[in-house]
DNA sequence: GCCGCCTCTGTAATCGGTTTCATTACGGGA
DNA sequence: TCCCGTAATGAAACCGATTACAGAGGCGGC
């Protein structure tokens, strides 16, 4: 119906020309349309069809003083534990009229480097990080945009916190695993300086505590499955092993069950696996892998806004903690 | 050392009066150097150093009439399998200047509404469409800006598209197959509609047909875990069943294998698996998943500079093939 | 009847770059 | 010596919206 229109499309002076009303008029017919007439809203909006008129962002942002632009630092873009936190922190953007920018940190140390450019006003918004690995000083500068961590977060850094309560869901596998009469639990924990292998391995010990247990074997991994498959390696290789296992993560519980099938040992009858995060693969392992369920689109649309809250100025609450629970499911058993 | 900066950093203004140059002359010395002299240049960065200047994107877009955001459509980002793609593609664009938006297309029908926002000139400068089920109509508005599709494409829409070579790949799957003695080979599919069930199918067909082969079963699947573990209960349900099965993708090959297992089948001695894409996970399944090797890194770095050749306005291939490989590995046995 | 307030609208400044066009300085050829 | 071409730079227009400010008109209160 309007292919006719000039190539680029309309501006907002041909939409105020067709409307017969000022471009302040129809800019605010737009933004702000209870402030204008009953009768002009009409006029405009008719224009806008009539053109399919759309605002040019960028001018818009350079006028508001604002990028239009939300980025957020995964460590990880193929794991799947982050995309539905991804999907979450996109939604609330999108009502809000923002860009989500996705940023992995881990493709190479160059695009590190350029993150200091990304973390600047003149670039975004607002900054989501979901990687506790990143380098502290850069989003302490002045130029840097308000910043929420989700899940991760980065030693020495105060900015808002979104996460899942790790320490009680390594307590809830603890009371599981004890309830099914282990008492040798070993752990495959993520890298040691990480902030959730911290909190699950302070939640574990804890555990392991309060039902009387000790410590016994830990595996350093990496949450990849390569390191769940050498964890596994170990545990053949040991002549006196744990009854159960718990794994940081469920990338890493399947690279393990995997592995050690491969060695001959069952699970559950000779070894009860438990994971954390409740990733969809889990339910098609085999067998089904008992895990911990992290409300990860939550996680996402909390970070998300409370980064809104903050780029308005608005109090936000310092940590915001979500609650987890256990999937059991095949993978453990009872000795 | 510069936080005594303005709040919110330099402008051009700003370094132009340090240099002791206009801002045209602080616009050439980024953008063009070759044009500025020796001793100006030296000038110029050197207030550049000591500001932390960095450009506002919005005022350069908007002079340049670029929004400098090009928009990855994709039907599933928890798949794996695009998480590389899109991970090509970031590459070139950052190089570019260029900033990735990553849409879901699966979210819901209300994301697909705005997408007909999205494919603008007044949002983005090109799309990259990883979903081969959108409306062609969208993309053929006079507004739309330069589409590239890759690894599925829309029926009906003439734009360039990069893919692996399907078909070849499913020939090689029968190769493989009836090379270990196979004679009855099932076939679980994505969405009939998909361009990559197509021609993985297309393909098969004609392997199967090569090697004086009958067609078997075909079981319809969406490429999840579940239509997976759906085929495999159908094929135990079956009192004839063939000895082996290629399966569209290495999800719906896991979630195969998985409910095999579970129902007393063994991989290989029962039924030999083959999937498709070869994401990591195929490595650490029990058997490990013969598989094919996508180059997906490869897809999207060739979407991407495609993309960008022809917003520049130059020519460029309609089709953009790249080869698929066999992974041989245990899930696959003679008779 | 006049004043002040409120509602609605228009004019024009503004955001921060890029780019066109004009200007200057300098070197070489006639 | 004069003219022209070239290299380097600056002044100012321009991109397309938003918004501060001002003005017009209507209405109620004193």
């Amino acid at each position: 119906m309007n292919d006719h229109s000039p190539a680029r499309g309309a501006r907002i002076k041909d939409v105020a020309r067709i409307a017969g009303v000022s471009t302040a008029t129809v800019s605010r017919t737009l933004s702000t349309p209870d402030i204008v007439s009953e009768e002009t809203r009409k006029a405009v909006l008719a224009a806008v069809d009539q053109t399919g008129y759309s605002v040019n962002l960028s001018a818009r942002h350079l006028r508001q003083q604002r990028t239009g632009g939300i980025l957020a630092l995964a460590p990880n873009l193929a794991n799947p534990f982050f995309s539905e936190i991804l999907s979450g922190i996109s939604d609330v953007l999108r009502d809000a009229g923002l860009n989500l920018i996705v940023g992995d940190t881990s493709i190479n140390s160059d695009a590190r480097m350029r993150l200091v450019d990304y973390a600047n006003r003149a670039r975004c918004d607002g900054l989501i990080v979901l990687d506790g690995s990143l380098d502290p000083g850069v989003f302490t500068r002045s130029q840097c945009p308000p910043v929420v961590q989700a899940c991760e977060w980065i030693a020495g850094l105060s900015a808002p916190r979104v996460f899942a309560d790790n320490e009680a869901g390594a307590e809830l596998v603890v009371d599981h695993l004890a309830g099914l009469g282990h008492t040798r639990i070993g752990h495959v924990t993520g890298p040691p300086s990480n902030s959730l292998t911290r909190s699950r391995e302070a939640g574990f010990q804890r555990g392991l505590a309060r039902h009387g247990l000790a410590p016994d074997v830990v595996i350093r991994g990496d949450f990849s499955l390569a390191s769940g498959q050498a964890a596994a390696e170990r545990l053949c290789a040991m002549s006196d092993r744990p009854t159960a296992i718990f794994c940081d993560n469920d990338e890493m519980a399947c690279g393990l069950m995997g592995a050690l099938r491969r060695s001959g040992l069952r699970v559950p009858d000779d070894l009860s696996v438990v994971g954390f995060d409740d990733i969809e693969l889990s339910r098609h392992l085999t067998p089904t892998l008992t895990t911990l369920h992290q409300p990860r689109k939550a996680i996402g649309l909390h970070a998300a806004r409370i980064l809104l809250r903050l780029i308005d100025g608005h109090d936000v609450p310092e940590d915001t903690r979500l609650s987890v629970s256990l999937e059991v499911r095949e993978s453990t058993g009872g000795l």
